[in-house]
DNA sequence: GACGATTTGGACAAGCCTGTCTAAAAATAT
DNA sequence: ATATTTTTAGACAGGCTTGTCCAAATCGTC
């Protein structure tokens, strides 16, 4: 009754590599139009697929917005996650390396395809569908705080930094490193290499006049 | 021919009211639904007229929108306007004053209904209707931080600040302001005074350790 | 009270979109 | 090669929305 193992992949993966592409194809969609002005058939075609396939796998509009929204968040969360873990807790030079950590940081999580995606569907149909993205929120961005703020926090104790509240100084780092790229992406321009090292590198100079120590004192 | 003045006032008074009452929902719904989910029926009960008077008086869907953008952008840069006014420029307890005016800023500017209808709708319709907020664009942002930014130079010639860029100390002031209420902005929620408060506390605290002098020379 | 303009409610056609259905076609595994 | 499953193209009904038209009603002024 069941089939050979070979077989069911085989038809897995066709079935899986349309699966992505539909749900590829309607998140960029949905994000351009919103949900109400999103079309199947163009969804469909920007696809490579047929309307019906869509219903086949999805079932129903709603449910692909659901599917959608769930693949972006967890590729969100896998990316900040594997960002974090560069974060430089043995610095030599701490400017430059934090500047390159805000760097990964906007390429991986904050200017990417799926961060303006996430960003905007939020926006758009967050508080029409809040239980959508009440799993995002919950452990998304207080989760990153957390850890982030944890990160700085080891830092002062080794006597790079000197911070009252590093939640607060959590934030704020995150809040320099967009402070010149807000306009860019609100306006869904596209940010340049240099642009997004040039606003980390303000970020960083700002963030260390405010919280650097001189030297460590281990050194 | 012309009719006596005081029928011409009274006859544009009430259509004035029910042309800005119109405004009003439209700016309601539009940030609500999005230009495509906006149903011109809701917005006639919202505002409390029938449907043929909302096409009566802005024709088109399309139209109203554009009236509804330029607005919202008018109210928003008189606001802007008024309240860049109220920047300590003699200071006596600069920090004091900061947050005071970090929180004005907020109220009048970014966290109010117009701020964030703005945000809403230049994120949902900006990429489609560029042309539409080119001129917000243009004459909005950069202008604000100009303004600002001359003011902190000023701040930084009495002897109370220490910059090297006012023009990206203005964007850092700003985003600081903004870091503590982004998620809260994002999600709809509703910001109370306290954490209003709180949060350009946090900010100013943190610009005046990067950029802070101890004592103006002039004392 | 009469007059002119505005507003109203409802009817209406036209278009678009969703979601379903069906029979043919294509692809895949055996 | 055949059988099974998936995919496709198209037709289709149903619903909703925009924008127009029109006759009745309302409002403010003379």
């Amino acid at each position: 009754m069941t089939p050979a193992i070979a077989p069911d992949i085989a038809v897995v993966r066709s079935h899986s590599a349309k699966r992505h592409s539909i749900l590829d194809a309607a998140a960029g969609v949905f994000c351009r139009e919103g949900f109400a002005g999103a079309n199947i058939d163009l969804i469909a075609a920007e696809a490579g697929v047929s309307r019906q396939t869509v219903y086949n796998h999805h079932g129903d509009k709603e449910n692909l917005l659901v599917a959608v929204v769930r693949e972006i968040t967890e590729r969100i969360n896998a990316g900040v996650f594997e960002t974090l873990a560069t974060f430089p807790d043995k610095p030599v030079n701490l400017e430059a390396e934090l500047v390159d950590f805000a760097v990964r940081l906007n390429q991986n999580c904050l200017c990417n395809r799926d961060g303006k995606f996430l960003r905007k569907l939020l926006q758009t149909e967050g508080e029409r569908y809040p239980e959508l993205f009440s799993g995002w929120r919950e452990h998304g961005p207080a989760k990153t705080w957390a850890a982030l703020a944890a990160r700085f926090a080891r830092l002062a104790h080794a006597g790079w930094l000197d911070l009252d509240d590093p939640d607060v100084a959590a934030r704020q780092f995150l809040a320099l490193v967009n402070a010149d790229l807000q306009m860019a992406m609100i306006f869904g321009d596209s940010v340049s290499e240099e642009q997004l090292r040039a606003a980390a590198a303000n970020a960083v100079r700002c963030f260390l006049r405010a919280y650097g120590k001189a030297r460590p004192h281990g050194t």
